[in-house]
RNA sequence: GCUUCCGUGGCUCAGUUGGUAGAGCGACGCAUUCGUAAUGCGUAGGUCGCCGGUUCGAGUCCGGCCGGGAGCUCCA
């Protein structure tokens, strides 16, 4: 590969390299002169690295890297550029992100007005091109420095670091920020920027302390990159869910009923229905559960035990009044203390288990006014969970066999290569929100560890995630906007037996207490449909689609044909309809279209005459004639083996 | 709960500096009975999210509430 240097010279390599090990290279001999900018220790000037030819196929994961020098850069632009707008406001930290950047201040919330006036101040100071160099201090001058300079948040977030540290600092042209590093030799290296919005955020993420106001934005290398990128945040939002899914009529929600709390429709409900068959089928038949129906409320007696009514009342809904009230009720927020006294109700065995308890069960969670969304943040919302009675020996393949269920699931959705895995555990600073010691907690996680490993599935650690009572293997899916939500989850549960008093008899007769793995094969079915609506726009597989085949008549002459073929494909447990409008052909199959319907069956005097019909399908087009016996026998071979059939591209409208 | 943006007929949107509303799609009616992505003509439909204020006059300005989007915090 070749690199084209700021100086106009030519360095050479006969193996491609990254960005650091170029610019441990180039810091040895020539480049410091053309050169400025920190990497790990190396001083390099990433611009000229990553301009200098296209053809160079500089690694991706580098490519990244040069990123985020450019976009923690533009933060620092940002920050100057608020000063100079806003001198009161104070600076506090500015991360290069995932997608862009953003930096938080001590100030006036700032509209969008604000925004686009920063945004001119930034091509300003951009366009001034200021060098940016670095230089150190003792942390006690590092202190007093930024005191002059009126930044008390600076000054604590040097306080934080070691006494005898070296303070580094960023200067361009006279705006001076506290940083690590690394960045562009010059403000000029930022060639395509956008502030994207602002919003609340707290110093060190904390309610109690400081509200600052944050800004995101974003950089990028090149303007057409950021073009793109800008067109795929419109595309991304062209399949949100909370659009498209009540564009399409599976959803809607209404006002005087309340946030969070969506009204599906009938063409949502077949869907919703059609998964909860399936995963209930699944469950019972192949995968030993057993089926239970529990009650959606309970008194606060229950959640007493539970432990709930201590941690988690804030997030219930409670009916009645402890003062006024004998009895005070509450919405269940889980099903797990229900399914504890179904096991109870007799005495089990070793022999007995797993008992393995789902119910399909509506939970209802009294989010924040600010926290609902669509349909994947809901305050009622339905999942089929189960409860996993299992001696301590059970645990790693009970958890296996959960897990196994799950990549089943997701992989028939399609949705395998979605999901990421997350170990959600502890946070060993904060023990008094959980049950249990440090030995629990290190031998619980290590069994699920041991079984991800085991697995050879690819995931993250989290302190801080766990339930109260245990770990979790969680699966993440993130939504058209980036953000991720849980959408399965299996816990490993050793000590909330202990509180209901739950209890199996060993071989020797004795009361030994159950492990619990809390566990759900799907994520609830308000955001598993969500996703579905989002992972394929619209366009779900057959099986799922509530209406799979509409029968197009050309004329109403047709009509009597079009039902009889209705009639067959019912018969078949098709969900099929007629459009017997008189309109033209043309027009139909456009509707048709734009319901995103897997299949169109066009019906005129040549398929009554021989029982055929003239299949049209969003995978393929136009599939010509066959016997209506030929499609009933093909679609329903589509629908039993759930079936992903790909699209083809038409070249006609969308 | 907080920050910000938004709320006009069923849907998507227009509505210049305040002078009581428009379009397309859809719905309905009539005509057309049609061969693979929009047949024509006509009709109806809005107290501009709700409440209050400023004003001679408010969809347009101000305040509060309700609802929606994005973000923060939270998420059993």
């Amino acid at each position: 590969m070749k690199i084209t240097l700021k100086d106009g010279s030519v360095k050479e390599y006969e193996q491609p390299m990254s960005v650091y090990e170029i610019a441990a290279d180039l810091s040895e001999g020539l480049a410091r002169a053309a050169c400025a900018g920190e990497v790990n220790g190396s001083v390099v000037d990433l611009r000229t690295v990553i301009d200098s030819d296209a053809s160079l196929n500089i690694v991706t994961a580098n490519d990244a890297e040069g990123l985020r020098v450019i976009r923690h850069t533009a933060s620092h632009v940002l920050a100057e550029a608020v000063k100079r707008l806003f001198p009161e406001a104070k600076v506090t930290i500015g991360p290069a992100i995932e997608d862009g950047f953003y930096y938080d201040f001590d100030a006036e919330p700032f509209s969008r007005e604000d925004l686009d006036r920063l945004e001119d101040e930034m091509k300003k100071i951009i366009k001034e091109g200021h060098e940016l160099t670095r230089f150190t201090l003792p942390r006690d001058e590092a202190v007093k420095f930024m005191q002059e300079k009126g930044e008390p948040f600076k000054v604590e977030l040097i306080q934080d670091l070691p006494e005898d540290a070296e303070i580094s600092f960023y200067d361009q042209g006279g705006f001076v920020d506290l940083c690590a590093g690394p960045h562009l030799m010059s403000t000029k290296g930022i060639k395509a920027f956008k502030l994207i919005s602002s919003s609340m955020a707290y110093w060190r993420g904390d309610a109690s302390k400081a509200r600052l106001q944050r800004i995101y934005g974003t950089a990028f290398n090149k303007k057409e990159e950021l073009a793109a990128h800008l067109e795929k945040l419109e595309d991304a939002k062209r399949r949100d869910h909370n659009r498209l899914g009540r564009e399409m009529e599976l959803f809607t929600t209404v006002d005087v009923i309340g946030q969070g709390l969506p009204l599906f429709m009938p063409k949502g409900t077949k869907m919703i229905m059609k998964l909860q068959r399936w995963i209930e089928d699944l469950e019972d038949k192949e995968w030993g559960y057993v089926r239970t129906r529990t009650p959606l409320m309970a008194k606060s007696d229950l959640y007493k035990i539970s432990g709930h009514w201590d941690h988690y009342k804030e997030g219930m809904f409670v009916l009645g009044d402890e003062e006024k009230d004998k009895e005070v009720f509450a919405l269940r927020p889980m099903t797990c203390p229900f399914q504890y006294y179904v096991y109870k109700n007799s005495q089990r065995s070793y022999r007995d288990l797993p008992y393995r308890m789902s119910e399909t069960s509506t939970l209802f969670r009294n989010e924040d006014s600010g926290e609902m969304h669509g349909l994947t943040r809901v305050r009622q919302f339905t999942i089929t969970e189960a409860h996993n009675v299992i001696r301590p020996d059970q645990a790693e393949e009970e958890i296996r066999n959960c897990l196994h269920l799950t990549l089943y699931i997701l992989k028939t959705l399609g949705l395998q290569d979605e999901v990421t895995f997350r170990l959600s555990k502890w946070d060993p600073n904060n023990r008094e929100k959980y049950l249990g010691d440090e030995a629990y907690w290190e031998t619980t996680q290590n069994a699920l560890r041991q079984v991800l490993i085991e697995e050879n599935l690819p995931f993250v650690e989290a302190d801080g995630e766990a339930a109260f009572y245990g770990p979790k293997i969680d699966t993440q899916a993130k939504n058209v906007y980036g953000k991720e939500d849980t959408m399965c989850t299996v816990q490993l549960d050793c000590a909330i037996a202990e509180n209901f008093d739950m209890y199996y008899i060993d071989q020797n007769g004795d009361k030994i207490r159950p492990y619990i793995i809390h566990r759900t094969s799907l994520g609830c079915y308000e955001r598993t449909l969500a996703w579905l609506i989002e992972k394929y726009a619209g366009k779900f597989p057959t099986w799922l689609c509530p209406e799979q085949v509409r029968i197009l008549p050309i004329s109403e002459k047709y009509e009597e044909y079009a039902q009889k073929v209705k009639k067959e494909l019912e018969a078949n447990g098709v969900d099929v309809t007629v459009d017997g409008r008189p309109e033209k052909i043309g027009f139909k199959i456009r509707e048709a279209r734009l319901a995103r319907l897997p299949y169109m069956l066009v019906v005129g005097e040549q398929e009554q005459s021989q029982e055929l019909v003239s299949v049209r399908s969003r995978f393929a087009g136009d599939e010509g004639q066959k016997p209506l016996s030929e499609f009933i026998a093909q679609i329903c071979e589509e629908i039993r083996t759930k079936q992903i059939r790909e699209e083809q591209a038409e070249n006609s409208g969308q």
